[in-house]
RNA sequence: GUAGGUAUAGCUCAGUUGGUUAGAGCAUCGGUUUGUGGUACCGAGGGUCGUGGGUUCGAGCCCCAUUACUUACCCCA
């Protein structure tokens, strides 16, 4: 049969891995740092865990696990299986589907919460870094199967955990020289602004209309409006949301006008401006930090700040980093008031973006990490390489023998030059009754005579 | 869900208005060179042209269907 990959999946060789590691480590040392434990949860969880928490979109990009065994046998007869059918896919679903790969890491997180809070320590700091799997169209950028790496803070309210998130992803960022912008907003700000224009329904419409300003312009997203059947009445009352331009500290402004008289505006206005002002005493060092009205998210989970980031320059226009406040993920589980905030950055892309405007070190892009190499003409040369190599190992050198017999040291040589192997050991029968070993540098290809003490000493400087 | 693109050697791709035995580069193996690589030269192996139909004296090329991958939209992050 002829290989392939599944849609939206890759393979990563050792190049890839090099540098996907690289990007990993940046993240894992500054979860590590800021305090978050390092946790891991299944592929696959049961399916009720995941449905309903990511909306009505989310929930048919879930991949479903078919039951093992005959799933059919639910069925007394044809008639039964045509009854179940016309329910719809829903409900039909249950009967050959029990399992589903995880969509996300913040909801298996939720249900670890509450199925270890005898264990833990609140508030609890984790990270996590596993892959996700989403049944969506692939595209640039966009994979069926990618890593998310999240750092969480559950079980405390407190605006210092987004402050503290904040300080992260601006390390994070700079670390990795990817010049980004983080958006901002608050769910509470949608919530008011249906509540003031009294179409609680439509707010989802409304967020995507407005987030296309920069696309179609103010009348393109008036007409979208009009189109989505939002009353002319709420129309008017959103218009200053699209003169929204401007400073910060000029949203927070209009917004104030718009919806202060609200309860949850009021609120939303109250986070929003916290963030902006200790942000500022705190002084981010590398990402710009804007508050976005049109940032809505489409995961259900959220209740109070959003996160997004986007790289500010690069072909590649979808956000890299996502996150915000859900103040009762973990009540679906039957613990209520344990409210948690995270992000997650989506590394997939961070490596497109870093990629693309060559932002990798020049040290990781070699292939191998060995060091040296032995080489040998027989079965007796190639056996006392193996003890030597024996002994490089003892001392912490990375070195292999090359694993086949040949007379050809051509081959050889070439195996060492294409694996980036800096150095190669030639052992002949001669070097082995004499103890002087040959010692090539495949840069220079400069070649020393050294006993085995010294060619130790040398790899080791 | 909507619209386009692509499918030929292990990989990247050529292949003329439809015409003999389908090509190149890279990779692999062998040789020039039986103890020295990165670069040179010579040679070899490797193909049901995604699959199934159709048109034609004749199809890699045209038509239909199908599958896979891919890009954009919708959506999502």
């Amino acid at each position: 049969m002829k290989p392939s990959l599944p849609r939206g999946t890759r393979d990563f060789g050792p190049a890839e891995m090099q540098k996907r590691q690289y990007i990993l480590g940046i993240v894992r040392r500054n979860f590590e740092l800021f305090g978050y434990q390092c946790i891991e949860t299944p592929a696959m969880e049961t399916l009720d865990t995941l449905t309903g928490k990511y909306g009505e979109e989310g929930d048919k990009l879930i991949f479903k696990i078919l039951n093992s065994g005959n799933y059919f046998s639910e069925f007394k007869d044809d008639q039964q299986l045509l009854e179940e059918k016309n329910k719809g896919e829903k409900t039909f679903t249950k009967f050959i589907s029990e399992r589903a790969l995880r969509y996300d890491l913040t909801v298996p997180f939720a249900r670890f919460v509450v199925m270890n809070q005898n264990n833990l320590v609140f508030p609890f700091k984790r990270f996590q870094i596993q892959p996700v799997w989403r049944a969506d169209r692939p595209q640039k950028g966009r994979y069926r199967e990618f890593y998310q790496c999240d750092a969480d803070v559950i079980g405390s309210d407190s605006l210092l955990n987004e402050l503290d998130l904040i300080t992260l992803m601006d390390k994070t960022f700079k670390e990795l020289k990817i010049p980004a912008i983080l958006k901002f907003n608050n769910r509470k700000i949608l919530t008011a602004l249906a509540e003031v224009i009294q179409e609680p329904s439509k707010i989802s419409d409304i967020t995507v209309a407005i987030d296309k300003l920069d696309k179609v312009g103010k009348d393109g997203v008036i007409k979208e409006l009009r189109e989505k059947g939002i009353s002319e009445s709420a129309i008017t009352k959103l218009l200053p949301l699209l003169d929204f331009k401007g400073s910060n500290a000029d949203k927070i402004k209009v917004l104030n006008e718009l919806l202060g008289a609200t309860e949850a505006g009021k609120k939303g206005i109250e986070e929003l401006n916290f963030l902006l002002e200790q942000t500022k005493v705190l002084g981010l060092q590398h990402l710009e930090f804007e508050l976005d009205i049109t940032l809505a998210r489409g995961l259900n989970y959220y209740t109070g700040t959003i996160f997004e980031a986007k790289a500010k320059v690069g072909t590649l226009s979808s956000s890299i980093l996502g996150g915000g406040r859900y103040d009762d993920l973990t009540g679906n589980f039957g613990l209520p008031n344990m409210s948690g905030v995270g992000v997650s950055f989506g590394i997939d892309r961070i490596y497109d973006i870093m990629e693309e405007l060559s932002l990798f070190p020049e040290k990781i892009t070699k292939t191998s990490g060995t060091k040296l190499l032995f080489t040998h003409f027989d079965r007796d040369t190639q056996l006392f390489c193996l003890t030597l190599a024996k002994e490089l190992h003892d001392h912490g050198i990375s070195c292999e023998v090359y694993p086949e017999l040949t007379k050809k040291l051509a081959k050889q040589f070439d195996y060492a030059n294409k694996k980036g192997i800096p150095y190669v050991c030639t052992v002949g029968s001669d070097e082995m009754a004499s103890g002087n070993l040959s010692l090539k540098n495949m840069e220079d290809g400069q070649q020393q005579k050294l006993t085995k003490k010294e060619l130790i000493e040398h790899l080791r400087g």
